[in-house]
DNA sequence: GGAGTAACGTACCGATTGGTCAACAATACA
DNA sequence: TGTATTGTTGACCAATCGGTACGTTACTCC
């Protein structure tokens, strides 16, 4: 929007510093946070190393702004599935499927990069721990919406509860399914899951 | 047992193997394998540098031989557990509420060291990888065995099946209390993960 | 008491780590 | 045409990484 605006004094950046974010999640997203050199990134975004300290600080920084990024598109996008219409036990099928479908299609599965930073660095540091948090919380809700519309009387469900367990079975199967577990394990688990679901809603 | 015997020849071991070893798995438990450098276990044990490797072999064996006895150890003592005599379900509950009960109790949860090296670096190396699907699968069995208890016509339930899911809960729990999720979730998750498996069983 | 063997102790290895520095280049504004 | 400001560049940093070489020491067996 406002590329053009604020010209600003001094050099202008050469590199997209977008672009280069995009390249920084990869790297972080498939190899974890310790597991990343700062050679890795400047490898990765073409960009050197000065000049990514000056544009994002220093390595953590790195990570949190490429966990954001995810976290706004990535995430999101699940989100905008799940409040789409249309069957919200289908939809919560499709959500427990993507940890066996990554697994299924990718050569070599990273998994989801939110699910990787709660089990690589949220135990270690505190503002990554936040930023986890956050994205947890985008999907709790919208998996908490979707489990309202399963039935109209919600005295009978606990759609808050339910998304927690969502939200739990999903890292669960992100970690297993990048583990390299097998299909029919994940099948079972999110099979089991949506039983629990289905049974807990009222006989109408 | 051959402690005395089998003397061997050349200068003995000043340092004891088992106690070294479980300093090595305490390390790595809390640290992760890439958080762990070899002179953290030098400064752990009490050990030198070179005897640890003339001991081990290198970083990765330590890792998994610290792992192998995690699993002969704690995994183990929870498998006993669950096969002892006792409510099955209750005993499912105590399964679920240890991710909990660690969060709640120690001042910094390194959670369970299976856990961690499912998410640390499985997805990673083969071997850790291979020793991971074992102490899960000794699980896995354990918890078929507690959920066949839970009735007696096993043809309405499918104990492997909810073996998976309180696998995959499981991890999903022990990762989340680890990074740092309210307990209220926990809860949650360990709640609505019962009331599922509740559900399923017949109605005698 | 050798001879053989294996652990110990220490110093050391090259490579890599995250991060910085100062010279230089490109822009805006006066 | 300065001057201020900021990005780029490449060399450079101390620290640490996993791992090893080698001389010494302690033991068993002959």
């Amino acid at each position: 929007m406002n590329k053009t605006l604020k010209p600003a004094a001094g050099r202008p950046r050469e590199f997209d510093e977008a672009k280069a974010l995009q390249d920084i999640r990869g790297v972080f997203w498939t190899k974890g946070y310790e597991g990343t050199s700062l050679s890795d990134l400047v490898e990765a975004t073409g960009v050197r190393r000065a000049s990514l300290y000056k544009a994002f600080g220093n390595k953590k920084q790195m990570y949190l702004r490429a966990l954001e990024l995810y976290e706004r598109e990535a995430i999101d996008d699940v989100c905008r599935a799940l409040l789409d219409p249309g069957d919200p036990l289908q939809k919560l099928d499709w959500f427990l499927s993507l940890p066996g479908q990554a697994r299924w299609h990718d050569h070599d599965d990273r998994g989801c990069f939110l699910c990787n930073a709660t089990a690589d660095q949220a135990a270690f540091d505190d503002d990554i721990k936040r930023r986890v948090r956050e994205g947890q919380a985008k999907l709790a809700h919208a998996l908490e919406q979707t489990l309202t519309d399963i039935s109209t009387t919600p005295a009978a469900i606990e759609p808050a509860a339910q998304a927690s367990l969502l939200i739990g079975v999903y890292t669960g199967l992100r970690i297993l399914a990048r583990s390299g577990a097998a299909l029919d394990m994940l099948d079972q688990i999110r099979r089991e899951t949506l039983r629990g679901i289905d049974a807990a809603r009222p006989t109408a």
